[in-house]
DNA sequence: TCACCTGACACTTTTGAACTGA
DNA sequence: ATCAGTTCAAAAGTGTCAGGTG
């Protein structure tokens, strides 16, 4: 088990120091957690990520966003079952460069470009108390990735050509509004969960693998009625198209459904597949390789726009315009927003998916 | 010319409301 | 009246491809 908690503490300080500075010198209040790291990740749909890795993951970014396949699924455990915590993603540059593919192979291709500061999520459960992140794969199915800088969606924007890791953190802090100054609690990050940001695929392998492991994409498999009639509408004579369909019998199809995403939060469907377990624990690291990311002045979590969004139904609308103006500074908690335990819970309204505007209730 | 991006397309899966029966 | 199971249409998510952009 390997975590970076001191790592982590530091990262976050330093953030927060930064916000303080530009917010006129406003002191951080940072507790950083004293006791003992406990806490445990491990990546559950690993064997999936590997076989990605070992090509060399892409990952499609849209304007309108697209879902990261595989999604990260990540089961926690060494959490205190009833203090609370908020968990969130965050997707680190790999380097300080661009890449290209040529002569099929990834190589670098000079520095990288500005980045967007909009590569943290928080997870729709958060927060939730320990027994519930530990009861429950912690899934980030959900997520999107973009390339629109003026993206009002909430999506994760990225670079296109760029590497990105995907980080998990989990915080101990009673809500989102309070991430600022709860005690980090731990961090964990997968080598082989990296991937190259693309607009459109460059590795056929990668293609391929998708298309044998995505249920979304089955229609592209050798034994889809797309790839067919693709084919004899581009006057194929279907020779080929019937050996593909005797491949297409391999167990890929099923077999893909088994070992592809579940497609959404609900880990308990009777529709999902089973999942996957790594065959060894695959907890990495702490970044002792890679230091934490440290954002560069002229982005840091400041503007409203900049905040690390969640996708999922918290906060509640009541809660939103305090929540995206203060979250992640270094401000002082504003009063509770949540409800007291003598006044019945707010109804909470689902979101088919996160939006500013769905958060304001708007539209 | 090249590398990269965009939007329409056809396909599949997911989702949730409507319906049915116990 | 309630609940669980089924059905079905709409929404959402895929990669492909042709064309656009700088």
């Amino acid at each position: 088990m390997m975590m970076d908690q001191a790592h982590f503490g530091e990262y976050l300080l330093r953030q927060q120091m930064l916000h303080a500075a530009s917010l006129g010198g406003l002191q951080p209040r940072v507790s950083l957690s004293a006791e003992p790291p406990s806490c445990e990740g491990r990546l559950l749909n690993g064997d999936l990520w590997r076989r990605f890795h070992d090509i060399g993951t892409e990952m499609i970014i849209t304007k309108g966003g697209r879902r990261m396949f595989p999604s990260l699924r990540v089961s926690l455990s060494g959490l205190d079952p009833r203090e609370e915590y908020c968990v969130l993603l965050e997707l680190s540059l790999v380097g300080r460069r661009r890449w290209r593919w040529a002569g099929g192979a990834w190589a670098a291709a000079g520095g990288a470009e500005p980045q967007s500061p909009r590569r943290l999520m928080l997870h729709p459960d958060s927060p939730a108390p320990g027994h519930h992140w530990t009861a429950n794969p912690v899934s980030f199915s959900k997520l999107k990735l973009t390339n629109n800088t003026m993206d009002a969606q909430g999506h994760m924007v990225l670079t296109s050509m760029h590497k990105y890791r995907p980080r998990v953190v989990v915080v101990r802090a009673r809500d989102a509004a309070a991430l600022a100054w709860g005690a980090p609690h731990a961090a964990f990050s997968f080598p082989e969960t990296e991937f190259i940001a693309v607009t459109a695929y460059q590795n056929d392998r990668i293609t391929k693998l998708k298309i044998d492991n995505n249920p979304f994409a089955k229609g592209f498999r050798a034994c889809g009625q797309s790839k067919c009639k693709r084919k004899n509408v581009d006057g194929d004579s279907g020779v080929e198209t019937q050996n593909e369909s005797t491949d297409a019998k391999r167990p890929c199809s099923d077999a893909a459904s088994s070992c592809s995403e579940e497609g959404s939060l609900r880990s308990s469907s009777p529709r999902s597949p089973p999942l996957i377990d790594s065959p060894t624990p695959l907890v990495t690291a702490p970044e002792n390789t890679s230091p934490p990311p440290f954002y560069p002045p002229e982005m840091p979590y400041l503007n409203p726009l900049h905040m690390p969004i969640p996708y999922g139904m918290w906060p509640p609308p009541n809660m939103a315009t305090n929540f995206l103006g203060s979250y992640w500074s270094a401000l002082p908690p504003p009063a509770p927003s949540m409800p007291s335990p003598s006044t019945p819970p707010a109804p909470c309204r689902k979101l088919k998916s996160f939006t500013i505007s769905a958060l304001l209730g708007e539209g």
